[in-house]
RNA sequence: GGUGCGGUAGCUCAGUCGGUAGAGCAAAGGACUGAAAAUCCUUGUGUCGGCGGUUCGAUCCCGCCCCACACCA
């Protein structure tokens, strides 16, 4: 059951459009193995072009997992992918030494190094009550609720963020218990060894970045894409970035301009996010994505 | 040239019945264990277009000027 102590994953994180792909592809060819995306958005096969999947060249490069793998109907969460990847690298364990992870969801790769806490699965009834009735009545009435529930969570916890409100609720209506008291935030410790790469580009750079490949998302045909899931928009999958501006320009609410210009605000505000949750993580170690050399080096040395 | 409406925070604008001003967005920082590309928290001094006048006191009233927009010529 165990794996033997030489099984390596290494995991490279990164603010999106840092450019985290090539790099990952340069390692995962560099150790002869695969990938697994750690990315909350990549996974579902309906999103292409706006949550910048690699393209089929690169795809056919490395082996990706966790890519298209999913339905934007499925729900995908950060246990979903915890659970995903474990198994995933348990097989190519099989074949390989070591195994490549990349993303930018900072709580999905925390999810696999350290685990999540076991909290009972909640029926989808209780939560869509809660979330009905928290669109009818409100930020107060799900304060109220919490207040006369789960009194300890309203103590110590966010009242004014509805969605882990609607959690702590839905937790304790299922279970009887508060989120607290299964939130141990005890981290496992996995049977392989875990290696963590960081990749940052100086702020005006990666912005720069950004508003190029948004450009070229357009021109790509992100707004065809978009077009598509109408349909779908009021799905957990779809409130990306990206698309939520396009859903907004094809409702008549913004012009055209004022959505890419939207795309490109929020994706910078979404990079800015990513840098401060890895920052936090002491376990990683930087490097410019440009600096291929360094980071092969970096695996020579500690072989 | 005339008339009208404006010129207030990086942007869009609110407001002050005269006591030097505030929202949203942006920006900066932060949190974050089943929605995480989500969600939430903190941070607002800016010649209130310019110059004069009235006033104890003007960004607010008056005059002139500059700029923008609209309409009329």
């Amino acid at each position: 059951m165990k794996s033997p102590p030489n099984k390596t994953v290494i995991i490279i994180a990164g603010p999106t459009a840092v450019g985290k792909t090539a790099v990952a592809i340069e390692v995962a060819k560099h150790f002869q193995t695969e990938i697994i995306s750690a990315d909350s958005r990549q996974c579902f096969k309906e999103m292409s072009v706006g949550v910048a999947r690699p393209s089929i060249e690169e795809l056919q490069q490395v082996p990706h997992h966790f890519i298209a793998s999913h339905t934007i109907q499925d729900e995908v969460t950060a246990a979903t992918f915890e659970q995903y990847a474990l198994q995933k690298t348990k097989e190519l364990f099989h074949q390989h030494d070591t195994v490549v992870m990349t993303g930018g969801t900072g709580l999905y790769i925390k999810a696999f190094c350290e685990g999540l806490d076991e909290i009972p699965e909640i029926p989808s009834q209780i939560r869509n009550t809660i979330i009905t009735r928290y669109k009818q009545d409100g930020l107060e009435w799900l304060q109220r609720e919490i207040k006369i529930k789960d009194p300890a969570y309203y103590q110590s916890g966010e009242i004014q963020n509805p969605q882990r409100m609607t959690r702590a609720l839905e937790v304790i209506e299922a279970t009887g218990n508060s989120i607290l008291h299964f939130q141990k935030k005890k981290k496992v410790t996995r049977d392989f060894v875990i290696k963590k790469l960081g990749l940052e580009l100086p702020k005006e750079e990666l912005r720069q970045r950004i508003n190029t490949r948004v450009d070229q998302m357009m021109q790509a045909g992100l707004l065809d894409e978009v077009k598509n899931l109408l349909p779908f928009k009021q799905l957990n999958a779809l409130q990306t970035v990206g698309y939520a501006e396009l859903f907004n320009y094809l409702d008549n609410k913004i012009s055209l301009d004022k959505a890419v210009e939207e795309i490109k605000i929020h994706t910078r505000q979404y990079a800015k996010r990513q840098m401060t949750w890895f920052k936090k993580d002491k376990e990683l170690e930087w490097f410019s994505p440009f600096n291929m050399s360094a980071i092969l080096k970096l695996f020579k040395e500690k072989r």
